[in-house]
DNA sequence: TTCTGATGTTGACATCGTTCACATTGGCCT
DNA sequence: AGGCCAATGTGAACGATGTCAACATCAGAA
């Protein structure tokens, strides 16, 4: 047993899965993940991802879960610094999450998440993470449009479409106030 | 000459190409669009493409351009109908154009766009059809946020993210005026 | 008319998602 | 303890895709 010999089970294939994927989706953005790969750097045939996802959409479903529970933390974690009033944390902390991390950003706001009826879980986490964005607000059309607006604003940074997007930090404090 | 028979040159094939492409993109999404079923729907060989498209990029590219010109004139036609103020035109226009084309929106302002670098016409059409938003405004920051909100708005509704959305056409009247 | 460049075709290769039949194993039941 | 079963992983294979290289066909300029 003193050898490093590989174990015929993996021990957490779907977490090394996900990493995989993580990773992936980071270097490459969106196309870019692809389960055979994700099993090759699990060092474990491309077949047994099937064990534990149905389906590369099961995969994705579950890499946009994982986005949405880290976006929720980040967003808790920015309104707890207090800084700044929690509207504008919130605010700010949806952009800078966008920036950071932009496959994972596209993947959980795409086309997946209009058929995430298919994937419950993604679907409460979503919602989780939206009924948290309303908060705390009297007029429910403003809340949507403020929402709207960061949201557009993060999209508009990530395909390069705002001139004078150069310094993000810059602009996301210039526009977020 | 009577006869239907193929003739061995297409005549537009880069045309028929679009369409083809195109119309795999409204049914499909943007997955959907695969240069070989283009090519079949054209009624010629996969590698064809490749005398018209130097990449299934391109192909995209070119079809994003399309989008662009389309998205334009949409513009343009709801300023000059003028039944409400052109600020709030552009907007619903914009709304209207994403939800009555969910895949040529997310394609054109989707990562392709990051990349529009390497298809100099579709960087010059994505840039015209960005100035003609922040025109006539004197506060460049008020008009990226009206941009921003209007578009992320386009992306959630898209992505069926905004409850009580379904209603389109109240909901754009509602947020936009 | 002939030749040349543009346009299409055939065949092939690597990769991908996915399925099926089979191998291996850890843990529960007796 | 021993044996069986469900969970987990493997291998080969299929169809589809993007792409390349070599070849065929045509349209128009010289």
């Amino acid at each position: 047993m003193s050898t490093s010999e590989k174990p015929y089970h993996h021990g957490d294939l779907r977490a090394a899965l996900l990493d995989a994927a993580d990773a992936l989706l980071d270097q490459g953005g969106d196309g870019a993940v692809s389960l055979r790969e994700a099993a090759r750097m699990a060092g474990v045939s491309p077949t047994a991802a099937y064990r534990h996802f149905a389906d590369k959409e099961a995969l994705l479903a579950a890499l946009a879960l994982r986005g949405f529970e880290a976006f929720g933390a980040a967003m808790q974690a920015a309104v707890a610094a207090g800084d700044v009033s929690p509207y504008v944390a919130r605010g700010r902390a949806y952009l800078r999450f966008a920036l950071a991390r932009p496959g994972r950003f596209r993947l959980m706001f795409g086309p997946l998440l209009a058929r995430a009826g298919d994937h419950p879980a993604l679907l409460a986490a979503s919602k989780g993470a939206f009924g948290a964005l309303q908060a705390n607000t009297g007029d429910r059309d403003a809340a949507i449009r403020s929402w709207g607006m960061v949201h557009g604003l993060a999209h508009l940074m990530l395909d390069r479409a705002i001139p004078g997007a150069e310094e993000p930090e810059a602009l996301i404090d210039r526009l977020i106030c």
